[in-house]
DNA sequence: GTTAGCGAAATTGTTGACAATCGGCTCCCG
DNA sequence: CGGGAGCCGATTGTCAACAATTTCGCTAAC
């Protein structure tokens, strides 16, 4: 939806969005760490922008749940707990569980391709053992799924909640084994919308990232978190 | 999550929570309707604050959803489409099944004592035809089962879901034979999450929203939409 | 040695003024 | 008479200064 207007305006148009992509992308790059406090000058500074563009970015954040905002105390980078990192991906299985099924239902024959294109693609990375790329071919997959599904409300709160987890999901993705594990499971729900069977798309995502909380404890255990 | 601080603070530091809430009320009551223009200015007479607190309302209710705000062109009452409404009633069927299955897992002797309680308050509203009794049952039963639930992240974006459609709901409540449908419906989530039966829980749940669904549906046909 | 109280520095909240933009209107030209 | 260029009022975006609040170090008393 943060459509990507660049064009030639007199910049000032363009620097609150600029300022809110700069600031998540400095989060999410590891920049800023969890709970760490962001001070609006210092950020000023950082950015080369006013305060107010400043306050509006950090408020956009906080709606995404990237950042926290306590009146009269500022803003720090959300840090958070394995069980809120739970209670996120279990949103996340059920919404992307609705999702799969509606794509099912949806789904055209070119569309079909394109997922088994995927899927062959992955296959590929996971015996070349090419891990960073088998992890984007996973987010190309879910971003897929999720076009195709053509259901905007569900769509922005996943990307919502993705957002919030990048990080661990990264960690996550170099789990040794992880792979091999979730390499089946995506076949399974690729296989189940190009059957068009809305029911089973939906319990072999759940199932799917039912597996990834799984994962989630394990990396807690490993001391990952 | 927004707690009530009265005191008796100098107010300054009341204003803009209390200016979102005035707003926010002020929108579901219908005082301002769908598609209608929210113009600073005026609001700042309406509400007797300053444009910065207005503004800042006027963007945590974007972050709710109950207004859009289109740069450089202001903000107006969210406008939500019948197909919007059934997406974001999917959304909540999902959250909320859930929600019950957690519920399900969770709950207590005592708690199961106070779900038992409702259910038979809501059966003799019914057959006492006091619908807007039972319709408040119905939000309490709700509100109780997330309360179980203890899921945060579900429960704040299911509240965020149920305020973009207040006013819609309410209509619905009204169809005449609605109680009779739902009632059997909510026995069924209480005994499932009395039983201690998560799958049965989130079955019987989403069996419930997806009749909801249905009944929008019907509403729009009415007209009422 | 510890802690309560005080005060200054740091930081955030708010204001009013100014700049940029939008929407509609008129008016001119074809 | 139709259409578009340009202007004007209305409205929103931004800024820099000021006010309020918090934080933290310091002093002093116990």
């Amino acid at each position: 939806m943060p459509a990507e207007k660049q064009e030639m305006s007199p910049q000032s148009a363009r620097e609150s969005a600029t300022a809110r992509d700069v600031l998540r992308a400095a989060i999410l790059d590891g920049a800023y760490l969890p709970g760490e406090r962001l001070v609006e000058a210092s950020l000023c500074e950082r950015l080369g922008v006013s305060r107010f563009i400043v306050r509006t970015a950090l408020q956009d954040l906080a709606a995404e749940g990237l950042v926290e905002v306590q009146r009269n105390k500022g803003a720090h980078v959300r840090k958070i707990s394995l069980a809120e990192a739970v209670e996120i991906t279990e949103v996340r299985m059920v919404l992307e569980g609705l999702v799969a099924a509606k794509a099912a239902a949806r789904v055209t024959e070119d569309q079909a391709i394109e997922l088994d294109e995927i899927g062959l693609l992955m296959r590929r990375a996971v015996t070349a053992g090419e891990f960073r790329r088998y992890s984007d071919l996973n987010q190309r997959l879910h971003a897929l799924i999720r076009a195709i599904a053509g259901h905007r409300t569900a769509d922005t709160l996943i990307e919502t909640m993705r957002g919030q987890l990048v990080r661990r999901q990264f960690a996550l993705s170099l789990l040794p084994g992880r792979p091999a594990i979730s390499l089946p499971q995506h076949e399974r729900i690729i296989e189940a919308i190009r059957a068009r069977d809305a029911a089973e798309a939906e319990l072999a995502m759940r199932e799917h990232i039912a597996s990834v909380i799984e994962a989630l404890h394990n990396l807690d255990e490993i001391g990952l978190a």
